[in-house]
DNA sequence: ATGATGTATGTGAGCGATTACTAACATATA
DNA sequence: TATATGTTAGTAATCGCTCACATACATCAT
């Protein structure tokens, strides 16, 4: 058993990607300094890196925690058996949510990452949004095999869609939450990107009919 | 008549907005720095501020530069007098080609914009990206109005949307340019979207004999 | 035409502040 | 005692920015 006064490696490498995390959601990427990781976790600067190596690190360590926290996020959606597009709605909803309650961290880290030098940076940030996009594809693509999404549809090109929707929901809500809520306006272009996957409606009979082809 | 030795004060600040969105379009934000403007002007860091009154101002112009520039790569699809679905098609494909030739600069600086602390800049990105958005929300609804797209679409929701395209495309294609050309990304969202707007197939002759009944 | 003058535009040097990061040393726990 | 974790005090580099001073050009009185 540990005594509740000393913090573990782990624990206090924890805290200080959150005090990153909440600085650049408060202040932006240039408000992320050492310094201010190590005011608010309450330690001195050389003490941050003790428990990482560079404010590299910690960008990194960042991006990672971005992805896991946003995939846990949506998680719900994803695993569930219900149909395709309430699987998406639920996703998009779920998504939001993730974004209000994190103050649009992922992204900004994102834009940020996409214009960093430093090539596991970038890497690292291309890989969080081609592991989304793939995640929102294989739904889609589950979606027409199952005869529940227009099989003329792109699964990537929806997928592109979709992640589309939520950066111009985000740009718009970081300018001024108040006047854009995230939540009304991803709703709304939702109503109307699902008319696009939906089968027209003299063909929804037809296909009802074919279910369970394969 | 002048002499060609001697440039005017507009003709140097507007150098200088130039080499300011070289500089972020090769190494990011962080590399626009006013050392990094004044070498690559030609002069002094001290020779910046007698065309500058600080580098907050550097940022407004070159948001303003990109405003200006932007919508003039676009008017060409704007001001036509054709099919809305073949405007805004248009609209896109002359984006695309802006942001292939800017290198992103448009994505970049909305997204640090979003994210400044300073009220001037945050409100010159937001009312960039309003503006955009105003466009595209007014070409469809003028395309409703003409029958041209269902009237069912909600216009500000589909203007999103098609920003948001754009917005997905420039993300990936920053990560990668190689492997995720914009133009056929584009187009590909484009055939799927259009779906959205376009009436139903058993509409369409309706509509069609419905035109100009204003 | 000439020379004086004012203004626009440049330079070199340096300001204080901040950055990421490190070395030497202290302390607490195992 | 050994290791993990902290501190104080510093480093060199870079940041935006300013000051005193130089130069080139346009204007204008003589």
């Amino acid at each position: 058993m540990k005594t509740p006064t000393r913090l573990d490696h782990q624990t206090r490498q924890h805290q200080i990607v959150e005090a990153a995390r909440e600085l650049i959601a408060t202040g932006g990427v240039d408000s992320l300094t050492i310094r201010g990781l190590a005011s608010r976790v309450g330690v001195t600067e050389a003490a941050i890196y003790r428990h990482v190596v560079s404010k590299e690190e910690v960008i990194l360590l960042l991006l990672q925690e971005v992805q896991e926290s946003l995939f846990q996020a949506i998680s719900r959606a994803t695993r569930s058996d219900r149909h395709a597009l309430e699987r998406l709605e639920h996703m998009l909803q779920l998504h939001v949510s993730y974004v209000e309650l994190r103050q649009g961290i992922s992204f900004v880290v994102i834009a940020q990452a996409a214009q960093f030098e430093e090539p596991r940076v970038r890497s690292a940030g291309r890989r969080l949004v081609e592991k989304y996009l793939s995640l929102v594809s294989e739904i889609i693509t589950q979606g027409i095999e199952r005869g529940e999404i227009d099989k003329t549809v792109s699964p990537d090109a929806a997928a592109m869609i979709f992640f589309g929707m939520i950066q111009s929901a985000v740009t718009r809500w970081l300018f001024d939450p108040s006047t854009h809520p995230l939540s009304e306006n991803a709703v709304a272009m939702w109503v109307l990107f699902r008319t696009s996957l939906e089968f027209s409606d003299e063909d929804a009979d037809r296909h009802l009919k074919e279910e369970g082809t394969d």
